[in-house]
DNA sequence: AATCATATTTGTCATAGACAAACAATTTTA
DNA sequence: TAAAATTGTTTGTCTATGACAAATATGATT
């Protein structure tokens, strides 16, 4: 009840010949089945062809086109004013428009003249697709700057105007793949180096982000500035469930949970999502919330403690330990 | 136009109060919207309630159940003999049935009874919530082996029993999280040591995984065998886009593109994407693939080389070696 | 200039039907 | 008898259109 025919025995369904089927496109640009056919319906864009059997079929040149519209809307441009324009146009919005909204995680503003010189050296092994001396200009970094400073004033930044670059399109996805894995490495060497910490001199953190939250790199920055400051780290890397989390603070006796956002959430839902949370923490366990989500500072909840830069883990380190 | 009332007035949409939306249960358990309707539509099952507006609401003891038919489809189990049985009987099933197609990963069999003492002792730690043990342990472990060993015979099996242990309900998320983390630790320190090698040895490689494969550790054992097969590996992480990795593969001048898998992917999808990564790849570019993903093996790509086992990783190094 | 109330935009969900690929169980052929 | 071809059933995904609520923009009012 084997050995049939090989299950490609018609033609691949997502070779770019003719076009690529609707699952395909959600795959490559992030936007969803429901959206893509709604685009269709709304703004006549984009207009796939059909197989024999009636399932649209995407030119690669409109997925291009797609890919670049779903950067713009990161941006914060809305759909109505760039779903079909042609790709020229795609682009020059691209080049003139607003870094993104993540200036938060940096202290000094980058701007396109002002930029550090490190951060321009940097970017600029990215760009020129070597990580051995990315990886060489960050450990050289580190140890002239020292962790904290490191972490604080070149990692943050660096990862905001990679970001940015990317968003602009001045970077590839694999670029900025690549950016993320080295300073995941770097981070995790210097993490290492510090946990072999026999007396506990603060509390016992709990470090994790919320579900689809993938962001894993705030998280090491968090870690390797806590670690540093004497707290003994558990983490649970990203995407852990509510419920896993208020369980798992109890099972390690945790005296902080820290959770990282970034902006995938809706204000709402992470209100929600925390109001939740606190509920099922134990009282006497802190709840210490950052990262690039406004609402967490707009709307602080009561019973969790928001820091919106990452030099104010430092001062909030203290305070629990004066606490204690 | 900001600042109006604080984003919370209505119900929290994704806490476990009432029941999860359809899309939270389409990220939980992997099955898609689409499916859990037609499922419902069939078998009668799952009998999700519906919030004000009619949108499905399912409770997380149903949601709980998918989990483990999800797990039971990935072990051959067909959606009619299985969707719609009780939580006793999923388990049940999940108990007799096969330890899971991830066996590829695993030279020696799991059963509840032979298993490896180390791998029990480390399974033990990471139930009794103790990383540091469990850190040890492994660091032992791998002085005690060597590092290939280490990773072909105590990692993998141990990953792979953990995912059975996870599947059947008897580690929480938290649980296995943490495992990962640790692992991920312990295996970034690994092949951080290794990477200091002034004279390649062996190919250039480009590691990473397809969209959605999130899988990290597989990707993590491989690059450390490569790098201490003298492998120069250059890692973009999970997730990349089919177009960007031949695009990198370029940029960087790889030898070798290596892909790990799970089986999150369905068989035709797997086949399609290779071919197409395949034909955008330059033609002296090696392709190797690897993981639990039976397709590969079944009907292997012409083009690309299929590793069922982390150990046959050594041979295609040499075999290339020899090669050039 | 800030706050409110209304209007528009936009993503996601619903329903129901259809179809082709995957699978199981035949029958036919070597 | 075993392999190959034929049939029937199962199953995931796609289509089409409509609807609604959250997010955003616009205008009115203090």
């Amino acid at each position: 009840m084997n050995s049939q025919t090989p299950p490609m025995a018609s033609i691949p369904p997502a070779s770019g010949d003719v076009g690529l089927p609707i699952a395909a496109v959600e795959r490559e640009t992030g936007l969803g089945k429901d959206t893509l056919r709604v685009w269709e319906r709304r703004y006549g864009f984009p207009t796939p062809t059909r197989d024999s059997s009636g399932d649209r079929l995407y030119s690669v040149a409109q997925v291009q086109q797609l890919k670049l519209i779903s950067r713009l809307l990161d941006s914060g441009l809305r759909p109505g004013k760039v779903v079909g324009l042609d790709h020229a146009d795609l682009l020059a919005l691209l080049t003139q428009h607003a870094p993104s909204p993540s200036a938060y995680l940096s202290t000094t503003k980058i701007d396109s003249a002002g930029v550090d010189p490190v951060i321009g050296e940097l970017l600029h092994a990215i760009g020129a697709h070597d990580p051995r001396g990315l990886r060489h200009g960050l450990s050289h970094a580190q140890l002239r700057m020292g962790l904290a400073p490191f972490v604080t004033d070149l990692v943050a930044p660096l990862t905001t105007a990679v970001g940015d670059a990317w968003a602009q399109g001045r970077f590839e996805v694999f670029e900025e793949h690549l950016y993320t894995e080295v300073i995941t490495s770097v981070l995790r060497q210097a993490i290492a180096s510090l946990t072999p910490q026999p007396v506990p001199q603060g509390p016992k953190v709990l470090l994790t982000t919320m579900p689809q939250e993938q962001h894993s790199l705030g998280l090491l920055m968090v870690e390797a500035l806590l670690a540093l400051e004497g707290c003994t780290c558990v983490s649970l890397g990203t995407q852990t469930p509510l419920t896993d989390i208020a369980h798992a603070a109890v099972a390690h006796r945790a005296d902080v949970v820290a959770l990282s956002f970034s902006n995938v959430h809706k204000a709402a839902v992470v209100q929600a999502c925390l109001r939740e949370l606190r509920a099922q923490l134990p009282e006497d366990t802190a709840l210490w919330v950052g990262g690039a989500c406004a609402t967490l500072y707009q709307w602080p909840l009561a019973g969790a403690s928001a820091v919106q830069h990452l030099s104010g883990l430092q001062p909030l380190v203290a305070q629990w330990r004066h606490a204690h």
